[in-house]
DNA sequence: CTATGTGCAAACCGTTTGCACACAT
DNA sequence: ATGTGTGCAAACGGTTTGCACATAG
């Protein structure tokens, strides 16, 4: 929030709203879901985007892709670059781990030396079904919200 | 072809022409760039969607996901199954590398014990800037075609 | 007071679908 | 002959944008 202050940006009621809303959730959320969780008043989906473009430039906030194409955001409350994680997601529900720690590093270098790529970066999402969803066999066990899409794996 | 023939599937001059397009493209292509490159005749978007959605089910095609919100597909011409790989892709132009190996069975396994999921599969690219690209500091080296939308990386 | 942000509605764009016609078998 | 596949155009759904109004500074 002081982040927005000091870049030139207005701390406004819905800002506010959707990134507490965001924390609230913890977990990595599409926008619907975040104008859904937004508490005081309310806010439109196009401010959500609006916002979220926003606090991703200022490395508020983690773009996430898991290949459903619906965009998911999520706090990015560790230490603002040297950090990622990647996600181990359940493809019957909602459940979603985050792996924090990521081998891939030296394989970029690595790739860098081979093809002569720079500034290499990588997307890696793991899909699986989680422990609860084995038992069920039909749908999702984990929680409530309506199913949108079903994530294709890899 | 006999694949199709075989699994009671019509062998049209679309199918033949789309999957023929796709070898000749030896590379990730979208829809709207399979329906460019179909010699014989010309075939509707609509139609390489569905031929796509069949052969993705046959397992002669691949979907690929390199997170720009467009469908890609590539030819299976692998072992059906056992081998799948990822890609090393210029965020400038629309170079792409194939990556053959994939490292991350046993962390696959892994994950499997440490969480308890099951049918683990990932998800995996890279992106970078080709050798290329890294000489014209502006724009896209390699190919004419138009582009679309930047990729953003992991 | 003024520049920035917001809601609303329309535009966009890739993808999917309904339907009547075409064609492989 | 007939059931499957195709083209066309409309529908869909997530995302983006234009514009007039609201508001933080």
């Amino acid at each position: 929030m002081e982040r927005l202050r000091s870049q030139a940006g207005r701390v406004t009621r819905s800002r506010r709203g959707v990134l507490e809303a965001l924390a609230r959730l913890r977990r990595p959320s599409t926008p619907r879901q975040i104008v859904d969780a937004v508490t005081e008043g309310s806010c439109d989906l196009a401010t959500v985007y609006r916002s979220m473009a926003l606090f991703e430039h200022l490395g508020l906030v983690r773009r996430i892709d898991l290949g459903d194409g619906l965009a998911r955001f999520e706090i990015a409350d560790n230490d603002p670059d040297g950090h990622h994680h990647h996600h181990l997601v359940c493809r019957r529900c909602e459940r979603i781990v985050q792996l924090d720690d990521c081998i891939l590093a030296d394989m970029e270098s690595r790739l860098s030396r081979h093809y002569g790529f720079q500034e290499i970066t990588h997307r890696l999402e793991f899909f699986g079904v989680c422990p609860d969803c084995q038992r069920v066999r039909t749908r999702a066990a984990g929680s409530k919200e309506g199913r949108d899409r079903k994530l294709r794996g890899a």
